[in-house]
DNA sequence: ATTGTCAAGTTCCAATTGGAACGATTTCTG
DNA sequence: CAGAAATCGTTCCAATTGGAACTTGACAAT
């Protein structure tokens, strides 16, 4: 087989394979939803794998130090119903977070089944080292946009976000 | 307590509640993937747990529907490089789907190891009942938007997700 | 023809998941 | 104040998940 004829091959294979992905895109029924879902499972799928392996931060347990940065001092209870996550996985999140240093946790005085969380030093080295990857994937993400059609998407997606 | 303090202390909790989920969404790192997973998840999560006890289609089954009303005769193998899905639950819900009568699975005489699919007549009636509830779901996610705030959502999230 | 490589689909299995029940604590109600 | 109801976090466990190995088939190179 020639080069040339190799060439061809690999751009009509990859065509032919490209040509569902596109298709699906075009014009699935339910297109919006399914380029929404699409990019955010694209999103995440590249991320979270490369972050547990290089920081053993795992998606959930990145989840919880986003909100810390948010607001520290928040409990899982509170994570749990501003992120829609099952509370016993967040269990799990913040009890390996505290097994790695990188959360304090504490009970509440006045109510003893709170236990607010605490992002340690070490907790805010590891997730500026996370959130820099994250970011970096945001930025993949959006390069086919410009500045303004970014903060647009971003204002309609936050207008969405309110109450759904 | 009077009605009106119920009421107060009510929108304080429920304030309270939603302080954490309306400052991520406002303030988070990563504003824009945020709300995007956030949006998305909160699609999803609605629609699949009702769709599977209602009509017992599962969430990999309804891909492979959804990928079949575009290009009825597709592969398993295609339908997992379109939309990222690890093939081996691809390949679960094609045989459910085959043992519930809503596909048909014939084997390519060119190439053997081929099973292009193709959707029955009992296929075409349940998807048209799950596409119905995945739209009526689609609508309230855009319910906050104007049509043309809808379509520039839409084309934006087409964009990026040409090419990442 | 034979051998090696690759692709489609399936199966295996270890790990993750999340719903449900639980124990401990607080709050509400009569 | 006593009992009921609700809340926070944890644990249990059945089911799902997806990576990796496997089977079968196609095809290129020799």
């Amino acid at each position: 087989m020639t080069d040339l004829e190799t060439v061809l091959l690999e751009r009509e294979a990859a065509e032919a394979e490209e040509d569902l992905r596109l298709a699906m895109l075009a014009r699935s029924p339910l297109v919006t939803a399914y380029r929404l879902n699409y990019v955010a499972n694209s999103f995440v799928a590249g991320l979270y794998g490369k972050m547990e392996e290089e920081t053993g931060i795992s998606r959930a347990q990145f989840v919880v130090l986003l909100c810390l940065s948010v607001r520290d001092g928040c409990t899982a209870q509170e994570i749990a119903d501003a992120t829609h996550r099952p509370k016993n996985s967040l269990s799990r999140a913040v009890r390996a977070l505290e097994a790695a240093g990188h959360i304090h946790r504490s009970t509440d005085v006045r109510d003893q089944r709170r236990q607010p969380l605490q992002m340690t030093p070490s907790g805010r080295r590891i997730f500026t080292q996370v959130r820099a990857q994250a970011e970096a994937r945001e930025a993949e993400m959006l390069a086919s946009l410009s500045a303004e059609e970014a903060a647009l998407l971003s204002k309609l997606l936050n207008r969405i976000a309110q109450d759904f």
